[in-house]
DNA sequence: GATGAATGAGGTTTCATTCAT
DNA sequence: TATGAATGAAACCTCATTCAT
């Protein structure tokens, strides 16, 4: 093997799409992009055959990454709100250590570019979540309300909270519990 | 002036809009868009100087229409929790009634194409409907959550809710009324 | 109509890749084309959705013009000698004319730019012709030769005369008669 | 030198050139001339400098084939129809054999990328079987048409007689005999 | 005012060639 | 020598916008 395709590059390339396109949209340029990460325009191709696959790409590692997150030292013996609580509180400390990060994986999801297999990658690792949170779901549809409007409802309050904890970053803490005990206040 | 510009023609352009970037995104040419409104190429921008003034003035439109929808038959005189249902019930039915205008407003509000004028005049539009829900602010206030607060987490709930009520429509009115029980449980 | 598409511009662009294929083959770029058709880059492509289409128009345009000049005065009611005579004539004084559309015709003929239905539309052209010297084609299969063997012998041999009037354009009319009596000796 | 360059990889790389340009034309990349060849990209470029080299090299290649097919057998003290038909049908024969070489060969034939060396040394391999069939050419020159006509009449001939061969394939000895029947007629 | 042809900058992608390994 | 990643010029085509009609 001449020179083996470097993982560094390849790192460049996603994080320097990251940055453009929190800045920017979907819409950049791969020639800026490349340009960002210090590779020529042609070596992005190299490493991502079309725009449309190193957008697929970056949104599974994004995926990854929260997923991975989340997965760290959970608390699987814990009771259900100290497990609600873990993903709560990951999620949210991740969205708001990388709000690029957050920003470029929200215009992803509403975008037309990700495909099929991409979306059902997600949705996967979105399942391995879900049924660690069996329990909250249940409460849910006791109610009446279908499968799945737990962790969707979490999704939805946290982008709510993310919204002013971005505004007053010192009251981190406090509003990522207040805004947490609504949310279980609900659910209880 | 020879012939006024036509109120017909700036309508059918801007639900043009609409169809389009619901199916294809924000980046749809302006060419698609005249063609679906049956006008000329040009003659699109004797109605809007730019592609993002009409995106601009797009997201407006949305925004008067949905806050228009929620003033009508507003009960000025009912209890908080039947001011808080009405907004959350027209809201949501606008959203289902009318998915693509929700997916457009949703589009543009991640982008980066709306300018500062427009932001600020769509709060403004925001905030009449907040003070009419005074109420509910200052219990979220009291529980020590910032001013906004609750509206925005209405939104979020409503994103959740309307997802599963796409799925399922015929239990369309349960759904809403299950969803807004939690949010309303939430806030007491 | 605002400005209608102007006939002049399309022949332009036609005449240009006529010049610039001659002399650097299938690949000149499209802006090479318009440069010299003196018009904008993106104005080609007002006139020819895409460049391939530019290449299967320019040769059907072509094929229109030499068998155009076939069609005018030919001898209906001349002899079989005569009428094979006016083909020969006609086509070889056509690519003695114009060298470089002889040459553009010829490259896109060996090419893989034409479509089926060019290649259909322009065998319809030339049956025609073939069907107006029916009478050699029939002394040719009477020989066991098949049916069009004829034709391509005369296109066959008025390629080689060409090679060599190119040569010396003097004697022209000479080698024309000379070359074609070799032709027509081998038939009879 | 420690390792030689390989006659095994460079006939390798012209078959694949062969190959991919009768399949889809001169402007194959050499990458995929490369994968075809089973080498590596960039070893295409120890064995030919450039492209245009190795298109060079691949004519010349092809024409000492032939020319050499020709030689092979040659009927020295054969009658002089004996040896024009020794040409005519070696060659014919080969161009039956090789459809993909003889496509490759005209393409490159009509091409801009043979340089005037090549064109040269093929003139040069050409002459010697002109003057193999030096009373050929005197015939046609005592009838006023210029030096090398004959050779020129015979490739366009055969261009012709090709077409039908490679329709019936199974008359091909009969077809080889009758076009050469008329072409003899029209010399004598 | 309405039209749509004209414009040319800019987008994605390909490719011959170089060069580190 | 062989490899294939790296390069960046250049290709085809799209598009917002202008302007002649």
């Amino acid at each position: 093997m001449a020179r083996p395709l470097s993982p560094e590059k390849r790192s460049a390339l996603l994080q320097a799409a990251i940055h453009e396109i929190a800045a920017a949209g979907l819409s950049v340029s791969t020639s800026r992009i490349a340009k960002r990460a210090g590779v020529a325009e042609g070596t992005l191709f190299t490493y991502f055959a079309t725009k449309e696959q190193l957008l697929n790409e970056l949104y599974l590692e994004l995926k990854v990454e929260i997923y991975g997150a989340i997965h760290h030292r959970f608390p699987v013996k814990g009771s259900l709100r100290d497990r609600a609580w873990h993903v709560w509180s990951v999620s949210l400390d991740w969205a708001i250590a990388y709000p690029e990060k957050r920003s470029v994986s929200m215009r992803l999801n509403l975008s037309e570019v990700l495909t099929e297999e991409t979306r059902a990658k997600s949705a996967a690792m979105r399942g391995e979540v879900d049924s660690a949170l069996a329990g909250v779901e249940e409460r849910i549809t006791a109610k009446g309300l279908p499968q799945g409007f737990a962790g969707s409802m979490m999704g939805a309050m946290q982008d709510a909270a993310m919204e002013y904890i971005a505004k007053k970053p010192r009251q981190r803490e406090s509003l990522k519990e207040k805004a947490f005990d609504l949310y279980w206040k609900a659910l209880s």
